[in-house]
DNA sequence: GACACAGTCAAGTGGTCGCTTGAGTTTCGC
DNA sequence: GCGAAACTCAAGCGACCACTTGACTGTGTC
């Protein structure tokens, strides 16, 4: 059991890697092996194996080892976290900006021109005494 | 300019880092002055302008100095970039499988059972001679 | 003009990352 | 049984990361 931020932390650390997104896209299309992951790729397999591991480690991609392959398939729930934050920050600065662009649309409003910096309502917001 | 992969690679590494996180989600609120950002937190002021730094050049935020005083602002559009990478390789996975499971389901089919290996119909998909 | 405020810059440090190499181990096909 | 295939493990290495400290620069206030 790990919380969010800490998932968030692995997700995010994961996909960061273009490797290992090139991975993801690729499981994306269906399981593989090992072998089938890192036969493209201009590294040696310890190393895939290693990405491999990062991926799992952040619930990204699950594995299972019949005889002595081992084969990777996505599971996509960290993927809808990792998503469902992003979209929830977009959204909640989406909805500040429709409420500050409302208060600038109201009658008798001044509103600032291009050339004053950006400053929201609250500025102030976490200012201690 | 830089293109999608690098996009990327600095978005998902600005988001993968809590500190960070924290700051994108204070200024979803609005905008705020680098000491404004960094009272709350735990580490020098450097550290926090060392962090900003980061996700300015993901592009994530974007920041503007008057007089003495740096006011920083989510720039979202590198959110979006994020979040629809993210969406496109889990619907991708989605349609996959049900494609997957209409094939299951399709008269005089012998569905594999759970102790069966997760496989897909392209296993060899990369598989050269 | 003196002083403090808000930030900037540069150097340094311990830790992690991505990758390699080399030496195992287990399993499959003959 | 034997050799090749498919990993697995561990050590090592250069680069980068998060953070600190200390010196410095521009800006507002008294």
């Amino acid at each position: 059991m790990l919380n969010e931020e800490e998932q968030l932390d692995l997700v995010f650390r994961a996909l960061a890697d273009r490797t290992r997104r090139g991975l993801v896209e690729r499981l994306v299309r269906g399981p593989a092996s090992v072998s089938e992951l890192a036969a493209p790729l201009p590294m040696s397999l310890a190393a895939v194996v290693q990405h491999l591991r990062v991926l799992e480690t952040a619930g990204i991609v699950r594995s299972e080892k019949v005889g002595r392959v081992r084969t990777c398939a996505i599971a996509p729930d960290p993927l809808r976290t990792g998503e469902s934050w992003l979209s929830d920050r977009r959204t909640g600065w989406e909805t500040r900006l429709d409420a500050l662009g409302a208060l600038i649309d109201s009658p008798g409003h001044n509103p600032p021109g291009q050339d004053t910096p950006v400053r929201g309502p609250n500025t102030v917001e976490g200012t201690p005494s």
